[in-house]
DNA sequence: ATTGGCAGTCCCGAGAGCAGAGTGCTAAGC
DNA sequence: GCTTAGCACTCTGCTCTCGGGACTGCCAAT
């Protein structure tokens, strides 16, 4: 059992820790905060916290730094967490504001999350599971090159080529692409995929081939789109705060190179009511980021789909301003998208 | 003036120190490579080739490393390039052979080129200004929602969402669809830019407010379509080869994420007739990256239009084998985009 | 429960000493 | 005139030692 008051002392040696970057100890903490008791004292806190693995010394003989456990600790009891400063938000604003497209909302969006929190940003791109087909085209570039062009509700635009001698004229593309919009309109992308196998059939047996290929194209596209996209800034911060990683930053910048390990985290993380889900250090062990944190936010797209935004960054972190970051950027990013 | 054999001698430094990473001395040489001269000749040769800039002794009294100067004299003397072994070449059409768009062929043309060379590949997206206008969609989103789509015979796919009322139902849509597609189609993105200006006079004039404004943003498509863009794979290797910097990596990596620097930097290279080009540490010291060398080679994609690819790393890189690698892979490139 | 005091432990930086590597120079040889 | 052997010199990098500094843990007193 932990008192109330060795609740505070981890608190405020996590705050000094990430400060500082160094071991604190007993002496600091009595000059720096007005406990109203001894470093004595504060030295039984410790004792108490270090039994309780929520703070470990480096060495004999040096000041305390949290455990993954204390870090742990110390965001569970965050509760208020402060709202950004006007100028952060004004920010938050005049940038995301001015984007034209999807590509270019979340691409803003992690180039300002990465400067907001000087860490590494990300944002998963809105699910496509639940969205639906607007829209198929099909246009002939050349007599042996056909593009299949599949656009959902939630405003993204797939592509494919296709290769081969299609055969088509302008009308038999006319009545294919009518054929497949009428098919395929509409549908969320889970239920179209299961439609695109009978389509071959409706159409003049001539072009039931190349309706085939077609079909085939589409559910390579729709299969693209329910497998989610991340875009990504900040990485160089990895190389800023280099000495919080024990080794090398390689694996770090290995790992979140690695878009399938990042969506994977992304999705196994359990957001709770208040909006930012954290994932401390050895928590994320199994993804090759045993050494970093994860903290991450739903927004919600136009079509009501769910995606991920968040940052990654060392254990060592300011989880307070990243967590209050996360969340306003994350809420500021829903209104966006979804005043529709 | 350097003699034959001070040249010879330079090259046994470049690739001893590639191979080494530590300063190479005149016993080192004389006991790896068979020169038929003592060390105290080679000793001189290396005063020589300190004369002239060539090479820099760190410390007095240590081995000798090559200056800028000395790998821009050592890339030029790079004549035979060896060709890639079957394995690697193999490895080349296997990987990029199952790519399914342009996305996707360029994703992974940067993924191989960063494996085959162990550096950080970047690859442009071709330019657009010499491609011409394929297609143009309207597609109501909602009543509230328009989204405007370019197609290019390029391959490449373009959206932008209008927002605020646009009071078309499908008939109207039709015409605009129908207009736009009689006045763009078929020109080249630069001339498409000037035609959109007259377009709104051609169309019903209830709808000429709503086309000036689909006229604007296609405008603005085609200008961010002539403002490439850039992929880039396996920065995780700069860390890797940190002790190659002096300082931190962070300012490269600050560097390589200002996708604007680097291609101002690629687009002031100039490609020999060899096929690929090698800017060599401080000649691109403006763009920050004092310590790096680049190399580029020119793609051509379908319709014509050249692109860049290319490999960033420590100046104390294998050129040799590197140039190959970024040779090789623009070469397969442009044979694989330029099949139609 | 808290506190002051004190011994003990460990880190860290400075300084000394030493082996190793490599150079430049000079004088001799081909 | 180029090449070579020899030698003195320089500088790095490593190890070792040593002392200061910063903590802690414990104990006895309050």
């Amino acid at each position: 059992m932990v008192s109330e008051r060795s609740l505070a002392v981890l608190r405020v040696i996590v705050q000094d820790y990430v400060a500082s970057r160094e071991p604190v100890g007993s002496k600091t903490i009595v000059e720096r905060h007005s406990f109203g008791v001894s470093a004595a004292t504060i030295r039984n806190d410790m004792a108490q916290l270090e039994e309780e693995e929520l703070i470990a010394a480096p060495h004999t003989s040096s000041g305390r730094v949290p455990t993954d456990k204390g870090y742990r600790v110390f965001v569970d009891q965050l509760t208020d967490l402060r709202p950004l400063s006007s100028g952060q938000r004004q920010a938050i604003e005049t940038f995301l504001g001015q984007a034209a497209d999807l590509d270019d909302v979340l691409a803003r969006t992690v180039r300002l999350l990465s400067q907001l929190t000087n860490q590494v940003a990300l944002a998963q791109y809105p699910s496509f599971g639940s969205s639906r087909v607007r829209h198929v085209e099909l246009v002939a570039l050349a007599p042996a090159r056909l593009m299949t062009v599949l656009i959902t509700d939630t405003g993204r635009v797939d592509q494919r080529l296709l290769d081969g001698e299609h055969g088509l004229d302008d009308a038999g593309l006319g009545e294919l692409r009518t054929v497949f919009n009428a098919e395929l309109g509409g549908l969320a992308l889970a239920d179209a995929a299961e439609h695109l196998h009978g389509i071959a059939a409706s159409v003049a047996p001539a072009r039931s081939v190349i309706a085939d290929e077609i079909a085939r194209s589409l559910g390579e596209q729709v299969a693209a789109n329910r497998q989610d996209r991340l875009v990504m800034a900040g990485a160089a911060n990895l190389a800023r705060t280099e000495s919080d990683f024990s080794g090398s930053i390689f694996p770090v910048l290995e790992a979140i190179e690695e878009q399938v390990t990042l969506l994977k985290l992304f999705g196994e993380m359990e957001i709770d009511e208040d909006g930012v889900s954290v994932s401390i250090g050895r928590e994320n062990e199994g993804f090759g980021l045993g050494e970093t944190s994860v903290l991450a936010s739903d927004y919600t797209a136009s079509g009501g789909s769910v995606a991920r935004l968040g940052v990654l960054g060392p254990t060592r972190m300011d989880y307070s301003n990243n967590m209050v970051a996360v969340r306003a950027v994350a809420r500021y990013l829903t209104r966006l998208l979804g005043e529709d």
